[in-house]
DNA sequence: CAGGCGTGGAC
DNA sequence: TGTCCAAGCCT
């Protein structure tokens, strides 16, 4: 159960959180607003995915879609094409099915409530409270892997924090912690607190703005996570055909990883595996760590249905997970595409 | 509910 | 090179 002994005093503890932020806090364009559309679109950004890289395509992303009228009216190769190498594609699937249900259901206003923001796709614990606290300053909790480290170290909690127990501990914790007049900035502080003083390695207690309200023992070894599925290593071989400068290109099909995107074709008969390959990757996808050949087909394939040759001028606007775009652009076989041209 | 889902950076 | 991991959600 959450630490209730009589020295935390949780008054003290929000107000110097609180009181560091206003110091220190980060400016990032995200804060900058409290339109709900645009920190949901940062909040599906951030999903497992590092600050610097959404710097580098948030604000561009904003003003391409400044609204969710804008994401509605687009079709869904092009929502995808606009988040070519964040991965987790399902992210931007989710973010058009809300903006389109905001624009045909709700008149284009935001759900400001945790029900309403929860059944919306793609909007699980965390998002939502993130939502009700950034952009509406409603005393939601919120428990992502900063917060989590950040409280299990106060508590000295050693508990997995990604097992029931843990998680249902945290949430609690957070719940209690959440400053009810300042929620916005409390749960933006304990966040970047996380990432800063109360970072994975080497933490820096002696600075850290509330190190007397924290009762970790050896802070570096919590928290404590349940281990990770083992990797698995793979192996597959896809082809580069090229008719009338055409590429043909594989759409992946609904249900499948990458759903609506475009991929090299995979062959992985024994002809295909006997022809040399014109490139080598290796690269990680989930609990894999895939290496992928590319060969050069020059008889004609037999073609799946869900395979077509694409103008090459065309391949630019098309979906494709970041190892295949950056194949496309490879020296390897940029040679022999700008020779087809 | 354990496993699937991407990617790039840090070390 | 390999390993770990990030503002999680869904099934």
């Amino acid at each position: 159960m959450p630490d209730t002994s009589p020295i935390f005093d949780i008054q003290a503890f929000r107000n110097a959180l609180v009181e560091w932020f206003r110091r220190e806090g980060k400016d990032y364009p995200w804060r900058r607003t409290e339109d709900p559309w645009h920190i949901l679109v940062s909040e599906l950004m951030l999903q497992q995915t590092t600050i610097p890289t959404v710097l580098g395509r948030y604000e561009l992303w904003m003003r391409r879609f400044p609204t969710p009228h804008h994401l509605a009216a687009v079709d869904e190769q092009t929502a995808l094409r606009s988040w070519e190498g964040l991965g987790y594609y399902r992210r931007v699937r989710s973010l058009q099915a809300i903006a389109r249900e905001i624009v045909t259901s709700f008149g284009g206003t935001f759900p400001s409530d945790k029900e309403g923001l929860k059944k919306l796709p793609g909007i699980g614990p965390y998002t939502s409270g993130a939502l009700l606290s950034f952009a509406f300053n409603k005393p939601a909790p919120i428990v992502d892997a900063n917060v989590a480290r950040v409280l299990s170290r106060i508590d000295n909690y050693s508990t997995a924090v990604d097992s029931t127990e843990g998680l249902k501990y945290l949430w609690a914790r957070a719940e209690e912690l959440v400053d009810p007049d300042h929620a916005r900035e409390f749960n933006s502080a304990i966040m970047e607190l996380g990432q800063t003083y109360c970072r994975i390695s080497a933490p820096d207690c002696l600075l850290c703005p509330v190190r007397s309200f924290c009762t970790a023992e050896r802070p570096e070894t919590l928290p404590v996570k349940n281990p990770k599925p083992e990797i698995t290593r793979a192996e597959h071989h896809d082809i580069l055909y090229i008719r009338n400068k055409s590429i043909l290109l594989s759409k992946c099909q609904e249900g499948e990883r990458h759903a609506g995107m475009y991929r090299f074709p995979q062959r992985d008969d024994d002809h295909t595996l006997s022809l040399p390959h014109l490139l080598k990757q290796t690269y990680n996808v989930t609990r894999y760590r895939v290496t992928r050949y590319i060969h050069h087909v020059t008889d004609a394939p037999a073609l799946r249905p869900e395979e077509e040759l694409i103008p090459l001028e065309k391949v630019h606007e098309l979906p494709m997970a970041s190892p295949d775009r950056k194949a496309l652009n490879s020296a390897a076989l940029g040679k022999l595409l700008d020779k087809i041209k």
